[in-house]
DNA sequence: TTTACTCATTGAAATATTTGAATCTTTTCC
DNA sequence: GGAAAAGATTCAAATATTTCAATGAGTAAA
């Protein structure tokens, strides 16, 4: 497992720090196995499509989610390892 | 283990989410089984005390750490339990 | 009980983040 | 090609966070 440098986990922690982007983490693990699309944030989450698209961009930046276009459409699934390299980072702060 | 909420874990990341206070938790991280105090920040941060002690209050606030009074002094210990319990949070984001 | 020490609070300035209307780009379908 | 659909970008307003000088509150030591 990679070792997470400090500035990443800060990154990663702020992309973490809010409601609308805990709820698309929420929204794509519901899918399990399948794909999150855009329009299923549009129909759940009550704000402007710039908004959504601005938080998405937060939780990809940071590789938390990783996209892929499909044809018009933009899907979206969780990236587990960033997420255990990012446990790894906090198991360490433990004494 | 005790399951953690969207908010608490909100409050958590968003706690974790600073440059300073990801400063103060390695140097809790380096006194081992010891305390840390303040004048241990205040020698190895360079920020004013007021900032510090704002930055201590995110970390006590969420109970990432825990403070304990002596005399005119606080020392302050990591809270494995919360960054477990936050860990779980994390475990359950994944697919 | 006065003085010094340690940490907390207040209030204001600087900076960063969140939000959405308007607009742009890319792709699909006719 | 032209129109429609799906996201991205720009820019500005609203909100939140970070920082520190000044000051307050509690404790210890003289």
């Amino acid at each position: 497992m990679a070792q997470m440098d400090t500035k990443t986990a800060e990154k990663i922690s702020k992309a973490l720090s809010d409601p609308t982007r805990l709820k698309i983490l929420s929204e794509i693990k519901k899918k399990k196995n399948d794909w999150l699309y855009c329009v299923d944030l549009y129909d759940n989450i009550n704000l402007a499509q710039p908004s959504i698209c601005h938080h998405l961009k937060q939780l990809t930046e940071t590789a938390i989610i990783l996209p892929e276009k499909e044809g018009r459409n933009i899907k979206y699934t969780m990236n587990n390892e960033v997420i255990d390299d990012f446990i790894g980072f906090l198991q360490g702060l433990k004494k």
